[in-house]
DNA sequence: AACTAAGCGAGACGGTACGTCCCGTCTTTAG
DNA sequence: CTAAAGACGGGACGTACCGTCTCGCTTAGTT
């Protein structure tokens, strides 16, 4: 997916290439457009031709710069929906994760869900567009789990000796797993028993460290509350 | 998925209704050869005019039998996939899980793992298999484990109380997270730190039940090998 | 220019292969707009999309049929340019000649002359295409002419010796040459000229066989005018 | 064409616009490979892409000079193809038409025909091109034949009262007739065999005129050679 | 010397048509 | 009635060029 975003991270505004530079309003319409088509309609109904015409652009425009319909939804997401639901700083880890897993069902529960799972199917067939959804989203997400957890065992809550990567795959790959396969609704009942059960298996042996305990999780942490991308 | 398999149930074989009846080779080698595109070039390169010309078919042949192309391949898979990994019944729950689980991975790794990987893509886009899938093949394999996890409540080697699907989705949903986000591989150590992981939370405290502790899960219950698909 | 018009010919109705039998209805209504179109807009605006798109059929019904857009040009002007402008039986060859090409030339004036030089400039871009107008259309017609001059050496009227081929190319060439060139007019007195010369050439000499001469080459043989395509 | 030459004509060099005056190397650059494009792809693969590539230069300082495709055709034929065939001065005029022709024939039965084919054929697609092809390369060609026409007339070679158009193309219409329509190929036997029809035609009746008669056409008029384009 | 207008290369852009792949439906013959 | 064959209308693909446009740089005059 090349650029993608050119205009991040290096700031040299003088580099100026010969020619007619590239133009903002070309890109912010395909991908606006893009992203209103793939909400609509799915990937299914995500076409090169159907977010030209939406976007008044050129199909050569659309494939001077993204390589593929994967590649373009992939980023038509990622421009919007890098607003992330964020973790409580305040009280325990396990409350933060908890607030936090409740949040992300609910907004996959809504439109935003129904996209993830299009991009993730379209991922199967460009591998290109796959890595770049992997690295620009789920990685930063999981960055921002690692460091909830690693509070956690910093301050006692969580074992020292947990497998990072596993615990959050435990975490989360619940979710992601009823949000692709199907084959059950995402509710928060059911997010709660995942989230208690999983952050069982991360605390300490009682005896040995009596972790704070939660005692009506969905009560909790009534100011954790972040922004919800609208979906 | 009308017709995936029209020759179940109903046992009167003398009805014999009128014209030709429906040959099995047909349907065979259509199912054939579906799988086999499908292992070949994936989701991307099933086509049904390419499933007909393999199979030595009309398309009219296929749209009699098979509503779509997603059905299809659903149908293909489970025609080739039914036999199932499976349980250990010997030994404690947990470490036939664990096995269980070791084997699955395995499998997952392979051709399978992409095939498994598609049908979940294709679901996407059609939801009439997507439940096919689920139907005749998730539920059936979530069954299962449900039983092994009732005969570890019933042995005193998990909580009674536990949320028998939430914990059936924190076993298997990361193994699906990996394996559909594909943001890390599907490993041997991993798949037993999220096993140790989750398990961990349905043991009853230690104080209160100390259950069967495993030592060296890896060489633990050789004989419980059950039969792998070819994949 | 495969099959573009299968029924001629062989007269074996029975042999009736398998499948979905072509349709008449699809190839007369893809000709019938690839000539209107042909005749509107020229090659420049004649293109694959606006046949199909005016005929009402699919593109690849098109192509299925007719390999370029070409060869397509070519079938569409035969299916329609077939009745010919016929010859003089009656009176002297010469003036035979004299007045088909009168007829020709006012023909070629009007449309037809239009999509002739067409076709020839589109034979440029396919040789396959221009061999199918050159066999089906040009040999055809000078078959005519030649049949016309053999008369004319059998009377008498024209040396025996002549190279026929010279003959006609000098009779038709000139005409051919405005039309295509277009530095001139297709006049009926250039066309007399034209004609009275070569014919000339054609005679023998004066005093050794004196061919019947002509007087007022434009109102002789009144009763040769033969049919005009409606152009 | 417009600008197809802008040096050429007007005398006043002292104008001299503004600004920074146009550059010969674009100029030549553009169409020398514009020749050689069209001399290798022909019109099929005669581009303006293409040619600005080839040349090294800008599509935009193409469209400043050539309105058009094919006037930039027209253009780098004339930039290339002026040197004409040149009449013998020497001896008959029929004799002087005859050797003329027979190495116009060869001329045009290589690249250069091939070339002016596809002229012809884009001067159907654009009647100024059409008409700048006409105008600097077939009238300039026709006026050295009359001129030739006019020298046989004065010496009593050839009637008086011919019409000079019609003999113009009753000669050479033949040779395109071929070139454009490739119904018969471009030899010299046939060569000869049109222009002794023709000639025979201009000749006055030979009792009452009894021009120079020729009695080995290939052999004679050794020394007319004239140049002749690479091609 | 500074200013200004044009020439020129580069490349972005909206757009048209291409020729191809596959879709899902249909009409026919063979068994 | 099933099955194979294949014609057909259709949608989208990804590509090639089109002709226009906006840039930066260069090259001369003019002031």
């Amino acid at each position: 997916m090349p650029n993608a975003n050119p205009r991040s991270g290096d700031s040299q505004p003088a580099v100026r290439r010969r020619g007619r530079p590239r133009g903002d309003e070309a890109r912010v319409a395909i991908l606006e457009a893009a992203y209103a088509v793939l909400e609509e309609g799915g990937l299914v109904g995500f076409t090169i031709e159907g977010v030209a015409a939406r976007a008044g652009a050129a199909k050569t425009t659309i494939y001077r710069w993204w390589p593929s319909r994967e590649s373009l939804a992939v980023a038509a997401f990622l421009s919007v929906a890098l607003p992330r639901i964020s973790f409580s700083t305040t009280g325990s880890a396990a409350n933060a994760i908890r607030s936090q897993m409740r949040r992300l069902v609910a907004v996959y529960s809504g439109k935003t869900g129904r996209v993830v799972r299009d991009l993730v199917a379209a991922g199967n067939s460009d591998p290109t567009a796959a890595a770049a959804f992997v690295e620009s989203y789920v990685r930063q997400r999981r960055q921002a789990v690692r460091e909830v957890l690693q509070r956690g065992i910093d301050a006692g809550e969580f074992r020292a000796e947990i497998d990072m990567e596993a615990a959050i795959d435990a975490l989360y790959g619940p979710v992601f797993y009823r949000l692709l396969v199907g084959h059950g609704p995402l509710e928060k009942a059911w997010t709660m028993s995942v989230a208690d059960l999983v952050l069982d298996g991360l605390t300490p042996d009682p005896f040995s460290a009596p972790g704070e305990e939660h005692f009506n999780a969905n009560s909790l942490d009534p100011l954790s509350a972040g922004p919800i991308p609208s979906s």
